[in-house]
RNA sequence: GGGCCAUUAGCUCAAUCGGUAGAGCAUCCGACUCUUAAUCGGGUGGUUACAGGUUCGAGUCCUGUAUGGCCCA
């Protein structure tokens, strides 16, 4: 025997012994004339219905099909669990109603993960399980590798992200938050669609990623030989058909931001944003609330949630709360303690904040934020009020030109929304983006980038208009009690493996 | 980027002070025609993530690597 022959059998492990079994009843089911790998087959009931409507239904025939989850054999007789995407069912299979050549290939040739489908009656056993009474059966697909154990499922974190298609088949309650949050989008197009809003699509590629302040992931396009960058935001482009005239348009899109993973981010993940000709920031906070609180009603039937153990209530209308004020309650520091870079060097000195950017007022605000406020907002609330050096796009209030009409909306401690009166002077956007250009030059990385085109636009005169963004993952998070964003993907960014 | 923790059979987990790697489920064989985590009897299955080191002896101690988790930045 070779080296070689010798390794190959060494490495023969449990796993590639039971791929082997399977093989061979695939071979077997072959030689039979049965197709392992089936074809259409019409069913006449879902699981669910087969159970819900068992006694009404009792002694009809129904044609089911989905997975073999379980196999519970006494002999001359066997009871399957078989679940399709409603449910489970029980089957029964008998030697006496099966004929011994039917039934000793149900026995022999099936295996727990195989996708079959059965015609047979409905009745009740004695334990009271609504079951199908098998008179045939179908071979639909033959599984070649074994499900993860029944009882506990799959917990291992790192293969329920790898493989999430054996996490939906054996962790039922997964598949119950990605049915939710297919839920939540929908009904988040509906009500936008019922106010007249108009869904649109905008570009990926960009060769400016504006929007918002965020690191993007950069490509090539070959043709026209230019590096272009994954969208960071859908803003600016949502903007530019404000001023064509559409007036109400939202995107549920993708967006890329080049920057670290953990429970909360993923580098791609899907936002909303919506935009309102002739409205304000107070409109956008009643959209925002009643959206939200429609969409828990609508799809947990309730609008009290828990999140990771805190009671929320997201009944309208929500608190509102200044940022100021938020600050001053949170820390003492008010306005006039904080009125530019060198009033940020103390207070951050004061209020030990670990600046990882450079120490300015912005900067400093948005960490103040960060670690002193918004962990406290546990009730809906909108912090509103924001000021101008952390709001390059939003406008300045008329009374205090400072501060802006913006606000962030959170619950239980996360932003779920940010949104504001939007700037439509194209001189005051020009000055906004110089200053995000300052800080850029400063070392900034994430400052906003400058955009000529957008300012051209703006320049053509855009309605004042109120915008909002939600981050639909983080809504899900929320109304699914989800502590991870990779719980409410489907295929999570991972780190290939080695 | 830093710290801590985890990685053992297909899955879920044990393994005392460094002293023969185990269990449940799954799988295989046998019994069983109302079970449902079926039950009962018997069996197979391991490069203990990977690469080194210390030791008479390493799943266990040390170093590095990989992947993941938590915390910090």
């Amino acid at each position: 025997m070779s080296s070689n022959e010798n390794e190959g059998k060494l490495a023969e492990s449990r796993l590639e012994e039971e791929i082997q079994r399977r093989r061979e009843k695939l071979n077997e089911l072959r030689k039979a004339g049965l197709d392992p790998f089936g074809g259409r087959y019409p069913v006449s009931a879902s699981a669910a219905a087969i159970r819900e409507k068992c006694d009404e239904i009792s002694g009809e025939v129904v044609r089911v099909a989905g997975r073999l989850m379980a196999f519970r054999g006494h002999g001359k007789a066997t009871f399957a669990d078989l679940r399709d995407r409603s449910g489970k069912i029980q089957i029964h299979a008998r030697l006496d109603v099966l004929g011994p050549d039917s039934y000793k290939k149900f026995t022999d040739l099936l295996d727990i993960g195989d996708i079959i489908g059965v015609e047979g009656t409905v009745f009740r056993t004695r334990m009271g399980e609504p079951t199908v009474e098998v008179r045939e059966w179908t071979m639909l697909c033959k599984a070649l590798r074994p499900l993860p154990e029944k009882w506990h499922g799959l917990t291992d974190v790192d293969l329920r992200y790898r493989q999430r298609y054996l996490d939906l088949i054996v962790n039922p309650e997964v598949r119950d938050t990605f049915i939710k949050r297919t839920k939540i989008v929908g009904f988040i197009r509906r009500f936008l669609d019922e106010r007249g809003f108009l869904e649109v699509e905008t570009p990926v590629l960009q060769t400016i990623a504006g929007g918002t302040t965020a690191r993007p992931f950069v490509t090539h396009h070959n043709a026209l030989d230019i590096d272009v960058y994954l969208r960071i935001a859908l803003e600016l482009h949502l903007k530019r058909l404000l001023v064509g005239g559409l007036e109400r348009v939202y995107e549920i899109g993708r967006n890329f931001r080049n920057e670290g993973i953990d429970t909360r981010h993923n580098p791609e993940f899907t936002m909303l944003e919506a935009y309102q000709a002739y409205a304000d920031y107070n409109d956008i906070m009643k959209l925002t609330e009643d959206m939200v609180a429609g969409c828990a009603d609508e799809v947990l039937g309730t609008t009290k949630i828990t999140y990771q153990g805190k009671s929320v209530d997201l009944t309208p209308p929500w608190k509102k709360i200044r940022v100021w004020e938020a600050i001053e309650m949170w820390t003492g520091i008010r306005p006039q303690d904080l009125r530019d870079d060198a009033d940020a060097r103390e207070v951050a000195k004061k209020l030990n904040l670990k600046m990882d950017k450079a120490v300015t007022k912005g900067n400093v605000i948005n960490k103040i934020l960060d670690e002193k406020v918004e962990p406290n907002l546990i009730e809906p609330v909108f912090l509103m009020d924001h000021p101008v050096e952390i709001s390059p796009l939003a406008k300045r209030m008329t009374d205090d030109p400072s501060l802006t009409y913006r606000f962030e909306a959170f619950v239980a401690g996360n932003e779920l929304a940010n949104a504001f009166s939007e700037l439509n002077d194209p001189d005051d956007q020009r000055q906004r983006f110089v200053e995000q250009a300052r800080a850029k030059a400063l070392g900034d990385e994430e400052a906003h980038p400058f955009d000529e085109d957008f300012l051209v636009a703006l320049e053509h005169g855009m309605p004042p208009a109120g915008g909002l963004g939600i981050g639909i993952d983080r809504l899900t998070m929320l109304l699914t009690d989800s502590a991870s964003i990779r719980d409410v993907i489907l295929f999570p960014m991972m780190r290939p493996k080695g």
